[in-house]
DNA sequence: CGGTATCCTCGGAGATACTG
DNA sequence: CAGTATCTCCGAGGATACCG
């Protein structure tokens, strides 16, 4: 079933992958296991708080795994879970999808499909 | 080639989908074209605004089609364009994913224990 | 009917400082 | 080092009203 957008689960998805952050992590964190500051290097802008709050969220999301160590100082590591795992090439394939749609531009029938020119795009 | 989540393409895409309401409104268009108060009707808790606003985003990333009539009262149809519907199953999958995981969901919990045994051995 | 402009508010998110 | 709490501020987004 549910090969349709099923529009209860995407809503869901999307509270927990909306936002400039959680796909940025994700991928992060695909290169392999990582620390809190490991990813705040990763991602410079992101502020403390807020890097705290998203991996939470993909945590309780079932998408990270956290693992705190009792050394001292403090050490946790945040790895993706194998459903964390199985997301990746999804979130892969809508960049696929974006630069395809984006490489085609006019495809449409012309007047569609520029690049859209919403905020700040940073590259890593 | 981007076959991991690459990152710049995806923080677009997550531009565009981020939010309540673009992936709703792409699962209501996919059931046929609209009119503008068709979607306010299927979507009854989004404001005036922020529906024009969706629309307009949309079809500058090149996903909805807008036609305009010249007849009065002055009519509108939006649809999705090819891009559009080719996006859809990309959205449906993460749909399922979420359901998968959604059922089984603590089984993440479980295997933390994976990692109980701990190198020790850290320096920062 | 569809879209835009104006106003206003409420909470998302940054900065900072403190705890374990 | 990792995480939380507090304070603050800015802007996303709602309500409303007016155009084409």
């Amino acid at each position: 079933m549910r090969n349709l957008v099923s529009c209860c689960p995407i809503e869901e998805v999307m509270q927990i992958l909306s936002g400039r952050w959680p796909t940025l992590l994700i991928y992060y964190l695909q290169q392999g296991t990582k620390r809190f500051n490991d990813l705040r290097r990763d991602n410079p802008t992101i502020s403390h708080k807020m890097l705290a709050f998203e991996l939470r969220k993909l945590e309780h999301a079932g998408i990270v795994l956290r693992t705190e160590f009792e050394s001292y100082p403090l050490r946790v590591e945040y790895a993706l879970t194998p459903a964390g795992k199985r997301l990746v090439p999804l979130i892969d394939a809508l960049g696929d999808w974006w630069e395809a749609t984006d490489g085609n531009a006019g495809e449409q029938d012309g007047n569609a499909a520029d690049i859209v020119d919403f905020g700040q795009s940073e590259h890593v």
